[in-house]
DNA sequence: TCTGGGGTCCTAGGACCC
DNA sequence: TCTGGGGTCCTAGGACCC
């Protein structure tokens, strides 16, 4: 059995833990550069507030209707993510950290005393919400597919649905949109609603190898895990990255090449951050450039390149170094940029990295710089140290106009009782 | 004025190898 | 008449996830 724990509207639930006041109220989390809603409290999608929808289409009407807005704060809420997970692993071993908000547990040898999975799963979220003030809500079935289900369902149950035999599947499944099963996106769904396949029981009434040849290998797994046959195994054990991504739009557009070059040592010192949290070492590294996409009456351009790296790094001067001169490749006078984006791949482990005997690497220096960069970092705060060439005008960082404080990693935030 | 930022897996096709 | 049979690696693109 897996039980598949989420955190109810987890960004949206992060912005009011320390802020009681909104408790209660319609809250959305805004996207990068204050764009889009990418979280909503129960009270804004009562409100009818779509995922994805760009703010300035509704911030007037909504703001008239008391709804709050919050800048994305991720490092706040990467620190309550950890305080969750750190809940969830005492209730097994082998658990699964699948993202920011979201853990699948394996509760294989519970399954046995079918009536006490349901209270194992009320007691999960009654002990993270005391620990961390979080709701989250508990799907148990035989199959990951099934517990992603049995978690969606679980919102209209008290927070706690169990699928545990055939029966109950077979009931949840029947109502079940297609649309909603985990690894059904747009493209597929529509290719259902055009053979009249609509609910999760229909599919899974469907020929396996019709199911395969439609939806590949993929399709295949999930029509076995919805019959109960596991094919997703919990995985534990970590997994390095195959490419790291530095990308970010600016606060404005900008033609200005010294602004981009800013930009780019910014981002380049951000992307070695990575890297080294990672223990990784990048070989290839592309720098591509990008105008608006909305902008429809701008002329659009995407230029891309890609470097090999003659040494595998992770340090700062060397990734903001090549990040320059790619930078100057794809360069071009006469467009409105609105991104740069860095991609790092060709990952290989800190510790395998050959060192090249006839080449006369400074590898080592660079690399306590790096470390000595991010010591200090950490103990003053961060940007602490960094690149001349980033410069300190800053015109292209992007707007946070309604950030909240970041309550549980900087000190200066941290609330005062008393 | 304003439209996110990270990732993963799979397939097809081309180039190349013996 | 008839033109092998196995591989690998790389890239681009699509689809999906949160």
């Amino acid at each position: 059995m897996f039980a598949l724990v989420d955190c109810n509207n987890f960004y949206a639930s992060c912005e009011r833990l320390f802020r009681p006041e909104l408790r209660g109220k319609p809250v959305v989390v805004l996207s990068n550069n204050d764009g889009c809603v990418i979280a909503r409290s129960q009270e804004s999608k009562d409100l009818g507030i779509k995922m994805g929808t760009p703010w300035h289409f509704i911030q007037k009407e909504m703001k008239h209707l008391g709804v709050v807005q919050a800048s994305s704060n991720y490092t706040l809420y990467a620190d309550i993510s950890a305080r969750v997970m750190q809940n969830l692993a005492r209730f097994t071993p082998n658990i699964e950290v699948y993202s920011i908000d979201e853990s699948f547990l394996d509760l294989s040898g519970f399954s046995v005393c079918k009536t006490n999975l349901n209270a194992y799963g009320r007691l999960i979220r009654k002990t993270v919400l005391r620990n961390t003030g979080i709701p989250v809500g508990v799907g148990i079935a035989p199959t990951k597919t099934l517990a992603k289900i049995a978690n969606k369902l679980s919102k209209k149950s008290k927070g706690v649905c169990v699928l545990n035999t055939p029966e109950k599947i077979t009931e949840a499944l029947q109502d079940f949109p297609i649309e909603d099963i985990w690894g059904i996106g747009g493209a597929s769904a529509k290719k259902l609603w055009l053979k009249d396949i609509k609910t999760a029981l229909h599919l899974r009434e469907q020929p396996l190898d019709w199911v395969q040849k439609t939806f590949t290998i993929q399709g295949a797994r999930m029509w076995y895990e919805l019959h109960g046959r596991s094919c997703l195994p919990l995985s534990q054990v970590f997994e390095r990255k195959k490419g790291v991504c530095t990308s970010r739009a600016f606060g404005k557009l900008t033609d200005n090449y010294g602004e981009l070059e800013e930009a780019t040592t910014n981002y380049a010192s951000r992307l070695s951050e990575k890297l080294r949290k990672d223990r990784s070492c990048a070989t290839l590294l592309s720098v591509r450039l990008l105008t608006n996409q909305f902008r429809k009456e701008l002329p659009q351009i995407y230029p891309v390149v890609l470097i090999k790296l003659p040494h595998p790094t992770n340090n700062t001067l060397d990734l903001v170094k090549y990040s320059l001169e790619g930078l100057k490749k794809v360069y071009v006078k006469g467009y409105l940029f609105l991104k740069v984006e860095l991609l790092a791949t060709g990952l290989i482990p800190e510790s395998e990295v050959q060192l090249n005997l006839f080449e006369s690497y400074k590898g080592k220096e660079r690399n306590k710089v790096s470390e000595v960069m991010d010591r200090l970092n950490l103990h003053f705060g961060k940007g602490t140290l960094r690149i001349a060439t980033e410069g300190k005008t800053h015109a292209w960082t992007m707007r946070r106009q309604f950030l909240s404080p970041s309550f549980t990693t900087k000190w200066e935030d941290i609330i005062r009782v008393g």
